[in-house]
DNA sequence: TAATGTGAATTATTTCACAGCA
DNA sequence: TGCTGTGAAATAATTCACATTA
């Protein structure tokens, strides 16, 4: 009710004051990645229609949701690609290196591991927890493999965020783990659903779940029974 | 226009001619996967309340998830459990094996290959393409990796879905392959955005994109600048 | 002239509230 | 009594159209 007065107050402010949409949010990583991709390839300025694009977003869209924040671009010209880029990390804390602990070095964990995709937004992992003897104590890129048990150690360590890549059966004693060890945000791959207090924000990414949608958009699977 | 005359007109229709939204089928496998382990554990009925309770989802917005698709409860008893899973497989057309081809046998192929989550929605990776040639014709898990060049030979094996686990600098060409090919459905690991023809699904998984908007959501990084 | 920035309109999705059935 | 199914209301997000500015 209270918040319902303070939207329709709102409507009377400029576009900044805004509630800002979660599919916003989460369309600025990809502006970010297409924009840091130009601007090495020497591009310096570039329009919402191009930036679109490569994205398949539409120029509108594109506009609206640099808006929620500010005023980025120049009419008549398009937005200074460098300026853009470092505007898109600031609002998406992105402008501070964040450390990260992944738990799990299972298939799945090693393979994110090995993965670079994280460095284009300043991402490091800092810490490898398993429960396997035998990982434990070796190194994995220059980081010794550590026993789940010391996740609550993590305490003093500085890391806000936490990639959990563990079996669903195992999943929610670590995350409970790192919630008590103070990590904020958690990205996790298990299969099923966690509890976290609120002020701990948690992603899933669940391959299977995903997959699962395919052929319901497939117009006619090949034979249907 | 005559979108908008048709809309308006189904408002006056049963629940089951209004438009599905997107949101509602990414919702059922998650209903799938929990049905079947409460099968699995011997529950045959359950209401949409404990449902909910499960996967954090109200038990009205499972109640209308379902409605779209008919009526599939007792009203004062609840939903038979094993009833609800064939319903939802029948959506989502997982009632048929779906045979799927795999692309790029790298760190993510190699932990795709070895997760065993496909198998509850009836998902069979049943080919394995790479382009390194020490892999191409050694076996995984029985089958035979296969060089990308005959990705085009996918046309008489009847695999409508395939998975992307390749570089982002050899995507757009594997997927042009696979479409070539008669792939009607694509699950894609590379960070980037690919062109397909409307009729050929494409759904993406960036992981580095979805940790990169952890931090926005964390209140206050720790030392922000 | 060529682009941005943004109110307003439209469309999509969620939430509510309750009629109706076992 | 307890739970489903679903119109209607509320909320959220997208799309449009255009005033504005370099």
């Amino acid at each position: 009710m209270i918040v319902s007065t303070i939207m329709k107050l709102r409507k009377v402010l400029p576009m900044k004051f805004h509630k800002i949409p979660n599919e916003t949010i989460q369309r600025l990583p990809m502006y970010l990645r297409v924009l840091q991709l130009l601007y090495k390839q020497g591009t310096n300025n570039i329009s919402s229609l191009k930036l679109g694009e490569f994205l398949d977003v539409n120029s509108w869209q594109a506009r609206k949701d640099f808006s929620y924040f500010g005023s980025f671009g120049t009419p008549g010209v398009g937005y200074d690609v460098k300026k853009l880029v470092r505007q898109i990390s600031k609002i998406l804390k992105l402008n501070v290196a964040q450390k990260v602990a992944l738990i799990g070095l299972g298939n799945l964990g090693s393979a994110i591991q090995a993965y670079g995709g994280f460095n284009i937004y300043g991402f490091e992992v800092v810490a490898i927890f398993d429960i396997d003897p035998k990982k434990i104590g070796t190194k994995k890129n220059n980081i010794i493999v550590e026993n789940v048990s010391r996740i609550k150690l993590l305490k003093n360590r500085k890391i806000d965020l936490s990639i959990v890549a563990v079996p669903s059966s195992a999943a929610q004693d670590v995350v409970d783990a790192l919630v008590k060890a103070g990590v904020k945000g958690i990205l996790n791959f298990a299969p099923c659903h966690l509890k976290t207090p609120k002020k701990v924000k948690i992603i899933n990414i669940d391959i299977a779940t995903d997959l699962a949608c395919l052929p319901y958009y497939i117009p006619t699977a090949r034979r249907q029974r």
